[in-house]
DNA sequence: TGGTTCGTATGACAGCGTCAGATGAAATGA
DNA sequence: TCATTTCATCTGACGCTGTCATACGAACCA
């Protein structure tokens, strides 16, 4: 038996499914919520009954791409490698997100950050991360550190995406801009 | 005397002027063609006069904030302080365009990197950058530190302004990171 | 002075987000 | 079992948007 909150429920998942994909494939300007509908089989006006507006359900799909993220951060503390190769990782698992979807990346961040859901999310990702930063510079210095760190990661990822950081032109790519941050930060914990 | 192409020139500078303006104030939302047009004193046709469409003015709203960072930064080329202090300011001076004109530091790196003239202009940006650059760790270096130094001030700028590196958070600002990132790479060139 | 150029104005169109009202089936209570 | 309520969904409608075809009229040129 198929009771009615179910078949919403799953509406609704098929609606950020739709959602998803259109944004992954097409960008931005190619979620309308009138395709996002077609594409979960209702209409139009429907997702109006899951979300209150087309921003909310940005945000949501904003939120489950940090709940992701988080996910694959955590799963690199039981990496029993070198502590900064595992930070090296968790830096490039950021930069990774923007290079296979750059839209939702850009999402990720263009979101308001004032969403108590989002805010979770992205507070979720970042102890994770701080816990994988705190192995190598120590709990002292974790805080300081891994925002510089991510700070980093995240304009490497940003430049990637927009096109700024050229290989052909700076010599480098991401990967050796991570490994050269963490070397200038790891051993002789910078002067603050 | 005023000739047809003059005014159509002072038409030309009134849509940007507009643009920029409505960008600054209200976000990316409130440029519409419609709006720009009748606050530079025409029609919602007649940015079709001066711009292929809506994209190529943004584009060209790009521009000119490239290239009035790129002035920015080649003055303080002239500044006689210590050469890791100028570099502290060149970083900082792009943080400072986030802060005081999100919209616009957003569409700077929004606006596609394939464009010539865009092209142009973040290259003029990047070539003062990396004369300062080279003054902190030698010439040899300066491409590879270059790269990484403006990564970590774009993705600092960035989370700012999405509201991710709240200070009561991390216990840190721009302005910190800025001066431990410079400190970090400065003077024992770090390992590549 | 006559014809040409071209910046601008206007009408029209499709697509968008959004809401009010209608519809009909599931859920509920007697 | 039947009447009532609930609620996910559909449909029509609205104003707004970017964009184009067309028309106008003044500056330009011969």
């Amino acid at each position: 038996m198929v009771t009615r909150t179910e078949t919403a429920a799953a509406t609704r998942r098929a609606l950020l499914r739709a959602a998803a994909e259109l944004l992954d494939t097409g960008g931005p300007d190619a979620v309308t919520l009138r395709e996002v509908g077609a594409r979960a089989g209702v209409s139009r006006g429907a997702p109006y009954g899951h979300f209150r507006n087309k921003e909310h359900l940005l945000t949501r799909l904003a939120i489950d791409a940090w709940d992701a993220l988080a996910d694959t951060v955590q799963e690199l503390r039981n990496d029993d490698a070198a502590p900064t190769a595992r930070l090296e990782r968790a830096l490039l698992a950021l930069i990774d997100v923007a290079r296979r979807r750059p839209h939702r990346y850009a999402l990720m961040f263009s979101t308001p950050a004032d969403d108590p859901d989002s805010a979770a999310a992205a507070t979720r990702l970042e102890q994770q991360f701080l816990a994988i930063v705190a192995d190598v510079v120590g709990q002292q210095d974790a805080l300081r550190h891994g925002a510089l760190l991510m700070s980093s990661a995240h304009g490497i990822a940003g430049l990637e995406l927009s096109g700024h950081l050229a290989r052909e032109k700076w010599g480098v790519d991401g990967e050796h801009l991570v490994h050269m941050l963490v070397g200038a930060i790891a051993p002789p914990a910078a002067a603050g």
